[in-house]
RNA sequence: GGAGGGGUACCAAAGCGGUCAAAUGGGGCGGGCUGUAAACCCGUUGACUUCGGUCUUCGAAGGUUCGAAUCCUUCCCCCUCCA
């Protein structure tokens, strides 16, 4: 089997080809470009595209050249595929930004220096955008069938459970296809790969292509990452594990590695950092912790760089010690107006998103520490007099989120 | 177009004139156990509070009533069946 089909499924990318005998001697004989499409409904993309950014990488380190489609166009639109609603439509301007936001993941992750490996950038509006409808019917809606696109999966769902789907998100699967076949001509894209719910999408475009130009091209899909737990990947306690540090920071980006679950840990090592596989197989039986640290360490690095990563795992270690060292804690300035004021008010200044009926329950219920002292009483004045010791407060909230108090 | 069913807190779902800031489950948060894991146990989960209370919530707006999530009117949205 072809070296990067290996690695891919190895990795614990693989979960359909299109066709994988003919894609591994292509793979095998020349270097190709493939892509793949996000979508651009936020800001910034989350765990959730981690794996479809690894396997750009991973195509990449084989020598092959990733493409970047974001979605401008069919962003527009809205891919129904696992999808229960009509998702809302966003302005042009929000999805302009979004895009170029989101480039930056993809210029971290697929640096290099051969230029010939260079991720291609490509926004579908530039070719979505000026289609004339009549034209677009004659040529490429005619080797589309209802009866066929009845029968794909993501619409099929939304039929059987009764939910409305709109005309518009029914040509989506169309267009996606039509990326391909542009993408096709344009770059000389061999292979799309995409998660399996875009499984029937990218067959479409497989077909399409073949009918229009008989070219051979491509498709790929990544399982659906399923957690030992049953959740959903990316998500926690705070919300969605987002790439982006003005939105998170590399310390909690950091942190959601580091508390993964214990059966999770090489499935992630192998996934998401570019670990060698050997390496993983040596040491998988090593103390778990230590892993769940490596795997915290290199996902940071890939992301925010080796400083970040270093600093955030340096913060975590005098976070969860209580020797109170406080010293890489993230600092939090504290004004006058905050001083002689009391404990809620500095919490309240410190989480600005916790109610102050919270905050109250917190310190009722023993979730409140200072300097690493337990701290009931709520109308504690934080005067100076505390400050005195070490010249700054270490407020813990709970056992994992602790603050270095300064003036 | 006709006939029904429904919209309740983060989600699901009970309540159907006062005892409802609203049962229950999930999720979240805090605590315990531990390994920053899992499982389990306990507590908590609208806001503000001088801890006495006060204010705002049950699709929206009005109305009836001493009193409404609960009854009436209008409007908006969702679903089912028929045409």
């Amino acid at each position: 089997m072809n070296k990067f089909l290996k690695e891919f499924k190895d990795r614990g990318y693989f979960y359909q080809c299109t066709n994988e005998k003919q894609l591994s001697d292509l793979l095998d004989k020349k270097s190709i470009n493939a892509y793949i499409g996000f979508d651009s409904t936020a800001s910034s993309l989350h765990v959730g595209s981690l794996m479809q950014i690894m396997c750009l990488k991973l195509l990449q380190n084989h020598g092959h050249r990733p493409i970047v489609l974001l979605g401008g166009g069919t962003t527009r639109i809205g891919d129904p595929s696992g999808k229960e609603e009509t998702r809302k439509i966003l302005s042009e301007n929000q999805i302009e930004n979004n895009i170029k936001n989101i480039q930056n993941v993809f210029k971290i992750f697929l640096k290099t220096n051969n230029p010939k490996l260079k991720p291609i950038f490509v926004n579908n509006y530039k070719w979505l955008g000026k289609l004339n409808y009549i034209k677009f019917l004659r040529e490429i809606g005619k080797h589309f069938t209802i009866n066929k696109m009845l029968s794909f999966d993501s619409v099929k769902m939304r039929l059987e459970r009764e939910q409305s789907l709109s005309y518009m998100e029914f040509n989506y699967m169309i267009l996606q296809a039509y990326d391909f076949l542009e993408l096709n001509k344009s770059k000389n894209c061999l292979m799309q790969i995409g998660g399996s719910d875009q499984w029937g999408n990218i067959v479409n475009g497989v077909e399409l292509i073949k009918r229009q130009s008989g070219n051979q091209v491509y498709g790929l899909t990544t399982p659906l990452i399923t957690l030992a737990s049953g959740a959903k990947m990316g998500k926690t306690e705070q919300g969605a594990v987002w790439l982006d540090k003005k939105i998170l920071s590399p310390y909690d980006y950091w942190q959601f590695w580091r508390n993964t679950d214990d059966r999770d840990v090489i499935k992630f090592l192998k996934m998401f950092t570019e670990i060698p596989l050997d390496e993983i197989e040596s040491i998988k039986e090593n103390n778990i912790n230590d892993l769940k640290i490596m795997l915290a360490n290199k996902a940071t690095e890939m992301l925010h760089g080796e400083k970040a990563s270093k600093e955030s795992e340096k913060m975590a270690a005098s976070t969860f010690k209580n020797d109170f060292s406080g010293e890489n804690l993230p600092n939090i300035k504290i004004n006058k107006e905050v001083l002689n004021k009391n404990l809620i008010d500095l919490i309240s200044y410190v989480a600005k998103d916790i109610s102050k009926s919270e905050i109250r329950r917190l310190i009722k219920s023993n979730g409140i520490k200072i300097n690493n002292q337990l701290e009931n009483n709520e109308k504690l004045i934080i005067d100076n007099k505390l400050f005195k010791k070490n010249g700054f407060i270490k407020l813990s909230i709970g056992k994992k989120k602790h603050y270095k108090i300064i003036i």
